[in-house]
RNA sequence: GGGUUGGUAGCUCAGGCGGCAGAGCAUCUGCCUUUUAAGCAGAGGGUCCCGGGUUCGAGUCCCGGCCAACCCA
């Protein structure tokens, strides 16, 4: 039977999976990182001494290597230096070398003809007898390798699954089984063979033919815990995902999350739309940009911290329903809830309000939760059922501090606010206007008790800067924060298009941050202006922080959990 | 910004009473042709996060710093 050594002939299908998904999720506290189910991962590389007399081009003289080795840590020779941390991968490196030498490339080249390891297991489960299944290739991580004397089972891990594949020197030959027995583990390889079942039952793939595509020259973190360290599954993702089987579920999930939000837009007459990110005037929200600087222009630049001001240029343009899906940056530390640079949507609608949004993204979220989960019931870190099926609650700002706070909240002067706002814990300062001790108190003791879907309307103009007053009350403005699971997910907004009182409400804004770290969003967007004197319909708009409704629905209480690759602060690199 | 907890072998963690730095997995050597956290026998592997201090002696005690998690602001 060939034994394929070097890559090349005839592959295809570059887009080999390598990793697995779960077999057996998290058994530890938690939604993240479980134990892996690594499966074995001892002694890859054995028997060497025969392979060298044996194995006429066979690479991986493992004796020498163990010669090497010992002279290198018995005398103190000082071969290369071999720092004891190093010591795995300065082994790895030699065993690549010898590779080489003997002419096979540890890095391979395309494949084709591959199958996934659920489906090549699929293809032979439902079958009976325990020989004769059809022929496979698989491609994948090695995982565990069993070497037992003459023959010896290893675990292919690929995006699917794992499979368990087995090699035979009789079958295999003496060369070839002498290579196999000394991959390591991670390392990349493909395999080919006929699928048979073990005496335990498994479905296996016995090798005729494989193949080493990648050399790993570092080892994989432990089989059985997994990489649990916090910091380091942030800081070097690539291995959480490789081991901890839970990570890669919440990233697909995100991903038809965020298919779905696209989706759902679409099909509601929404056009997607990129506007700039690189800003000469950061605005649409007050907060704190990040500089940088144009060589060309030789000008200073900011990163986005929203693209409200050119999503409502496109009104003016005549676009009717826009949205657009992008990452902003705020400069701002960093918590549970905060990454710098953040996912949000923004979306208006010509001729809608506040309204008009609200049962937008009611529907919207509820939508996105059955296409993606098949539920519309979340349980959330503290096993909390959240309800997505509408309708949501809708409850007024005032409403609900009176909730809280007692009916005559509103009729209490500021000192007795301020008593009250003590009594129950929340700190206030002289300085502090009634609309400011009781917002405090929302953010308080109100927001966090709102799990379940809820819209909060009608909030205090003095809050909400920009948006349309109420018609019926001009201290109020017409707009919604949606609360889950006591966060912010999205607020929603009837679009003032008034120009005069845009400039107007600019100004006081720009008044109020001066001196502030967020100055810088209080420069006025003259061309802004002029555009909305050109016209702009009235409007509906709204934002939705993608990381936060991710979070909500895959139950993860950090936004960590759920960005790729969130900021850390520097460090020096692994290993 | 404040508090708490943590940082020890590649990974997961013990050791915290000041006296030779440990275990499991991984690695290396030998044995093993249906294993699956394979097994058996042996071996190697450490900037105990960093910098000071106390002490005859510090992973351990003290001070400062870095990084992280959680709580609070």
């Amino acid at each position: 039977m060939p034994v394929r050594l070097r890559p090349g002939i005839g592959r295809d299908n570059p887009s080999a999976q390598l990793f697995g998904s779960p077999r057996e999720p998290s058994s530890q506290g938690g939604w993240c990182a479980g134990p892996v189910t690594p499966r074995d991962f001892s002694t890859a590389c054995r028997g060497q001494g025969r392979a060298r007399r044996t194995a006429g081009r066979f690479p991986v003289r493992t004796a020498s290597i163990g010669e090497q080795r010992m002279t290198e840590t018995s005398d103190r020779a000082p071969g290369p230096e071999v720092t004891n941390t190093a010591d795995q991968r300065a082994q790895r490196i030699r065993k690549l070398h010898e590779l080489r030498r003997n002419g096979i490339e540890p890095y391979g080249h395309r494949v084709d003809g591959l199958a996934s390891t659920v489906a090549a297991r699929r293809a032979f489960e439902g079958a009976d007898g325990e020989d004769g299944g059809p022929e496979v290739r698989v491609a994948g991580r090695l995982t565990a390798l069993r070497v037992m004397g003459k023959s010896a089972f290893a675990d292919v891990k690929d995006e699917s699954g794992r499979l368990q594949v087995y090699a035979q020197r009789n079958s295999l030959g003496e060369e070839a089984y002498g290579l196999f027995r000394k991959l390591d583990l991670g390392d990349i390889i493909t395999v080919s063979g006929p699928l048979f079942r073990t005496r335990m039952g498994e479905v296996t793939v016995r090798v005729n033919e494989f193949e080493l595509l990648a050399k790993a020259l570092r080892p994989l973190p432990e089989k059985w815990h997994g990489l649990t360290d916090i910091e380091q599954r942030y800081r070097q993702r690539y291995l959480d995902l490789a081991v901890n089987d839970r990570v890669k579920e919440v990233f697909r999930l995100r991903s038809r999350i965020i298919r779905e939000l696209r989706r759902f837009f679409e099909e509601h007459g929404f056009l997607e739309m990129e506007t700039p990110m690189l800003q000469p005037i950061p605005g649409g929200a007050a907060a704190r940009p990040f500089q940088t600087h144009y060589a060309a222009l030789d000008c200073p630049m900011y990163l986005r911290i929203a693209p409200e001001l050119y999503l409502k240029r496109l009104l003016v343009g005549g676009f009717e329903r826009v949205f657009e899906l992008n990452r902003n940056f705020r400069n701002e530390g960093l918590s549970r809830r905060h990454n710098p640079e953040f996912t949000m949507i923004e979306a208006y609608q010509a001729y809608g309000d506040c309204r008009t949004m609200m049962a937008f993204v009611e529907e919207m979220i509820e939508t996105v939760a059955r296409r993606v989960l098949g539920t519309t019931t979340v349980r959330n870190a503290d096993g909390v059922e959240i309800e997505f099926a509408r309708p949501w609650r809708r409850i007024e700002y005032r409403d609900l501090v009176r909730e809280r706070m007692g009916a005559d909240w509103f009729e209490l002067d500021a000192s007795e606010k301020k008593r009250r706002a003590a009594e129950i814990g929340v700190e206030t300062t002289p300085e502090m206007s009634d609309v400011e001790v009781t917002h405090e108190i929302y953010e308080k003791r109100i927001e966090a008790t709102l799990i379940q879907p809820t819209f909060v309307t009608r909030l205090p103009a003095h809050l909400v800067p920009l948006a349309r007053q109420c018609a019926d009350d001009s201290d109020l403005v017409d707009v919604y924060e949606l609360e889950i699971n006591g966060q912010e997910i999205s607020p929603g907004y009837s679009e003032l298009n008034d120009p005069l009182e845009q400039r107007r409400r600019f100004e006081d804004q720009a008044a109020r941050v001066r001196n502030t770290v967020e100055a810088e969003s209080g420069r006025i967007d003259e061309d802004f202006l002029v555009a909305l004197e050109h016209g702009m319909p009235p409007a509906g708009g709204i934002g939705l922080g993608v990381d936060r409704l991710v979070m909500v629905l895959t139950g993860a209480s950090s936004i960590r959990d759920v960005i790729l690759f969130p900021q850390m602060r520097p460090r020096s690199v692994p290993g």
